[in-house]
DNA sequence: AAAGGTTGCAACCGCTGGTCT
DNA sequence: CAGACCAGCGGTTGCAACCTT
């Protein structure tokens, strides 16, 4: 039989790669508003396009999907990145889900080429491994170190995930989470609202949530507390990047609480 | 003006986990 | 239960545009 490579394609047929035309654009995305989607290595086939499945998924979710917001990130975009960071990790498809509009790879790109110097900044400890990294190199072999660098960020932000207690959170500080609730942003129905799918019915998404699997939900619980406890310390910690948003902390905890968060990223599904 | 370096972003690659047979 | 297939994810690469010397 004619068979497939793991990763969908079709051997025979010479695939394009790179860049995408207009027209390509044009064919995928009246093809997948017609027909939608239900598998992605038909797509190509009987949408009449010479790229893998992949391609054409990754090319509908990260560029033609409607819904997606374009342009630079606002500054609270910004804060609600580096906080999830902070307690996610490179979890950039669940970051993504806190930021109605914006792709996984969108945040990640953001991330690698602007939001990590300025977190590198602000972490002294790291400052003094980048220099000593720095000091004894020429500035030919700075853009190789950044490289180095990346790998290192990523090991201490995993590093601080696996710190956080991510096995079930005692009672205790279930508790004192709860009695706190006031300054908790309202990042609970975010799965839902937030959800990047444009054609998720809203309605249904949080009927479905009552039913979800339990052990899921103890996750989903968890990785909101770690998100809490973590939006907290940004809070406590002063140094993150005010700078440019120049808000006392407490309107900014207003802010993500007041639920205008999740509004101000006005959202068109259709 | 030209060459070399840097940055930002789109797209690809390879792995993983879920589902189906 | 095992293997095949598939979607999704995160890491990485390639390249065009921009910047610096």
């Amino acid at each position: 039989m004619g068979k497939m490579t793991k990763s969908g394609e079709r051997p025979k047929q010479r695939q394009r790669k790179g860049l995408w035309s207009p027209e390509e654009d044009q064919k995928l995305k009246s093809f997948i508003v017609s027909q939608g989607h239900a598998c992605w290595t038909t797509v190509p086939i009987l949408a009449g396009l010479q790229r893998n499945g992949k391609s054409c998924r990754l090319r509908w979710i990260n560029y033609l999907r409607p819904g997606l917001k374009r342009g630079t990130f606002s500054a609270e975009e910004e804060d609600t990145i580096l906080t999830l960071h902070s307690s996610l990790g490179n979890k950039w498809s669940r970051i993504a889900k806190y930021l109605p509009g914006r792709t996984d790879n969108e945040i990640k790109n953001y991330w690698h080429s602007y939001l990590k110097k300025r977190w590198l900044k602000s972490q002294p400890q790291l400052k003094t491994q980048r220099s000593n990294l720095t000091e004894s190199s020429s500035s030919s072999l700075l853009s190789c170190e950044n490289r180095n660098l990346e790998r290192l960020d990523h090991v201490i932000s995993f590093q601080k995930v696996a710190e956080k207690p991510y096995s079930s959170p005692s009672q205790e500080s279930n508790k004192n989470m709860m009695s706190d609730s006031n300054k908790l942003p309202k990042l609970f129905f975010s799965e839902w609202i937030g959800s990047s799918d444009p054609y998720v019915d809203y309605s249904s998404a949080f009927k479905d949530s009552m039913h979800i699997n339990q052990n899921q939900d103890r996750i989903e619980d968890e990785e909101l507390m770690m998100i809490n406890k973590s939006y907290s310390s940004v809070l406590e910690s002063d140094v993150m990047f005010h700078t440019e948003f120049q808000q006392p902390d407490h309107e900014y905890a207003n802010y993500y609480s007041s639920g205008e968060f999740f509004i101000n990223n006005d959202v068109n599904y259709i």
